[in-house]
Parts: structure tokens; sequence; C-alpha cells
DNA sequence: CGAATACCTGTAGCGTTGCTACCTATGAAG
DNA sequence: CTTCATAGGTAGCAACGCTACAGGTATTCG
């Protein structure tokens, strides 16, 4: 996967592995892998910075625990983040369906 | 639609729509506007520069044309650039799987 | 026992790029 | 003579994903 092609969509992916349930930064990064076959090795300096900001606006919330002696801080969706997955999720669709269209979907 | 939802994609639109013939800049914008169903409206000033990048990397070549007394620049896909559009729409396609596997289509 | 690997969180700084705002100019329509 | 469509362009900004770095614990393997 090329760098920067999530670009802007990064934020919507992050809240939909979180929909399920709540996870730490690294189970999240293992989750996206995952769900992508994967395709998604997104690094922990994308990450981290994102789910700050993501709780910064409201859509996360984070707690620490202590799992086995290691430090966790785990997130999960407020109720403004479920939304805007939604909205964001519904963003996603109009946008490829525009771009598959300009490509010509051959 | 949303500001910058287009990032890391709007090349491969502009290689598009030249594909099939050469344009200038403001048709490149109409073109695109119609393929989209009306619903991408790219600003002047994100097009011409991109469109000067196109070419400064080789994949656009350009040559002016006086056309009823205005002048126009008009664009045209070198080969590189025709190879640079199928390896894009590849990329777009293996992105759009990514995202759509990761949100979940529902 | 020592080393490597997985687990876990973070920050600093960079480069790309699409955007807003602005400027210039001609032809046609009213 | 003003307004709109056509046509091209620049300057500067903000957002964001990336690389590179930094620090630490637990487990596994030789």
């Amino acid at each position: 996967m090329k760098a920067d092609t999530l670009r802007g969509h990064l934020d919507a992916m992050l809240l939909a592995v979180l929909e399920s349930e709540p996870r730490h930064g690294y189970a999240i990064i293992e989750a996206l892998k995952e769900r992508s076959g994967g395709t998604l090795d997104v690094p922990t300096g994308t990450v981290y910075p994102a789910l700050r900001r993501l709780e910064r606006n409201g859509y996360l919330r984070s707690s620490w625990s202590n799992v086995g002696g290691r430090e966790r801080r785990t997130y999960s969706l407020t109720g403004s983040g479920t939304r805007e997955l939604a909205a964001q999720r519904g963003q996603w669709r109009q946008t490829a369906d525009t771009i598959g269209a300009v490509l010509g979907t051959g």
C-alpha cells in the first residue's frame, strides 16, 4: 500500500475498528492489519497522534489500565464518535463512487 | 463533497480525463464535473498547479494554442503518463477494497 | 543466563498537496 | 457598460500521514 493513499479516511477506519469493542492502540493496529487481509500496516507514529486527535475532537474516550505489567490506554467510541462514523461511512461511499466514476471502472 | 477527500487521487483523475483526448485546464474542470455527475467542482487553484506538477513529472505534455482570441494551454498524456494512469487505477482499486473492507460495507 | 522478539506508548519534524483568496484578461450577452 | 462565461495563473496556509527516534516490560529461545 503506497503512502498517503489513506489520507482523509484513516479517522473513519479507526472509528470503525472501535465500533464493536474498545481497544488499545497496539490492538487497533493489529485489527486494521487483520481486517485488511494484511495489506494495512499503519505505523505507530500515525496511529497514536490520530487517536489523540480523535479524542480531542470528542469522538473517542480513553482510560489507562495495567494488563500483565504493561500500561495500556484503551479507547472507546463516544456517542458523538458513533455519529461521526456513520457520517464518514456515507462520505466514503460518495467519494468512492465519484472517483470510480471519473476513473472509469473499466 | 468535503475538502481534501480526493487527496492523493486527484492526479489519477486528471490523467483519466486526458486519456480519451487532449484538453486544456478549463475543459478538464468541466469534464470532471460532468463525469462525476456534478458533484466535483475542483477549483482552478487546485487544478492548474496539479497539471504543472504532472507535466514536471513527465506524465503530461502541453502546448499553447490560440482559439478565438483566447490563449489555451492544452495538455495531453505522454507514454509515461499512460503507464502511470494504469498504475494509479490499480492502486485506487486496492485502496477502495481495503478501506471498504475495514469500514465494513454493511 | 543472555539475546532476541513481541508487546506497548509516545514525540519531533518533514513533505506533500488541496484549499482559499487573489489577480489578470477576452468575448458575448443584456 | 456591466455582467457572465471562458481562460490562465500565483501566494500562502493548514492538515495529516510519514519517517525516525526514544523509552520501557514480558516472553521465548538458544
